[in-house]
DNA sequence: GGTTATACCTTGCCCTTCTATGTATGCTCT
DNA sequence: AGAGCATACATAGAAGGGCAAGGTATAACC
């Protein structure tokens, strides 16, 4: 009840995913949980978007994967960074921040903006 | 040239739109208009986008539109909010804000976070 | 009379997200 | 041992929004 859920608008779920990826290898299932324990409940992500979400990121060669024991001994899929995955990472991150900077200033809230 | 396009994530385009009626009845023309000369063309709304997206708020109660002269002397539809529009647009105001504020955090760019 | 800008609209494709479902393993509790 | 739960992967199908492309019509300007 920290926060209410709310549904990721179209894009921005790659561009969560490529930062978790980006710190350290870590496995689809630790990424989601990452993503909402560092968001504070804000960015909750189902599995029914998360997989699908890592396969497109590797077949567009953002991720390479390597199958790896967990600390609890399971078997899971450790995504890394590729090269490629690092760019689009500052990719996305500068087109995102400047996408929230224009919504802003339309919403008003731009420290710049008059009235 | 001013700023390259981005596409809109899925959703956020309602958030614009009713705040771009707000202020003040507009036509469907000149939201598009308002929008990309505010946010300084980061924001880009293409007709195939922008009119679809009128009439699902108009569907769902959240515009009521009128047919009146323009000060060009021709016909067009004003859009206004409802009263259901208004607390539409308070609450994608907030659903936003929480966003970004939770994807602030992922990203590390949180003005409390470190680093 | 042709071109440009205004102003509306629709169709059809593409893509992402999400719900629901399925599989399998390890841990814990009784 | 068996039940239940959390972990960890995966897919299918539905739903929905964004966009390019195409179409209509009027006013204004040359």
């Amino acid at each position: 009840m920290a926060a209410q859920k709310s549904d990721l608008p179209q894009g921005t779920l790659d561009l969560l995913i490529l930062k978790a990826v980006a710190v350290e290898p870590v496995h689809g299932y630790a990424i989601a949980q990452r993503l909402e324990q560092v968001s504070r409940g804000v960015v909750q992500v189902p599995e029914g978007s998360l997989y699908p979400a890592l396969h497109r990121l590797e077949n567009r060669g953002f991720l390479a994967a390597d199958w790896k024991k967990t600390e609890t001994g399971r078997e899971a899929k450790f995504y890394k960074l590729t090269r490629k995955g690092r760019k689009q990472l500052d990719v996305e991150a500068a087109s995102w921040q400047r996408l929230i900077e224009g919504v802003a200033l339309i919403l008003g809230i731009a420290e710049g903006g008059a009235q």
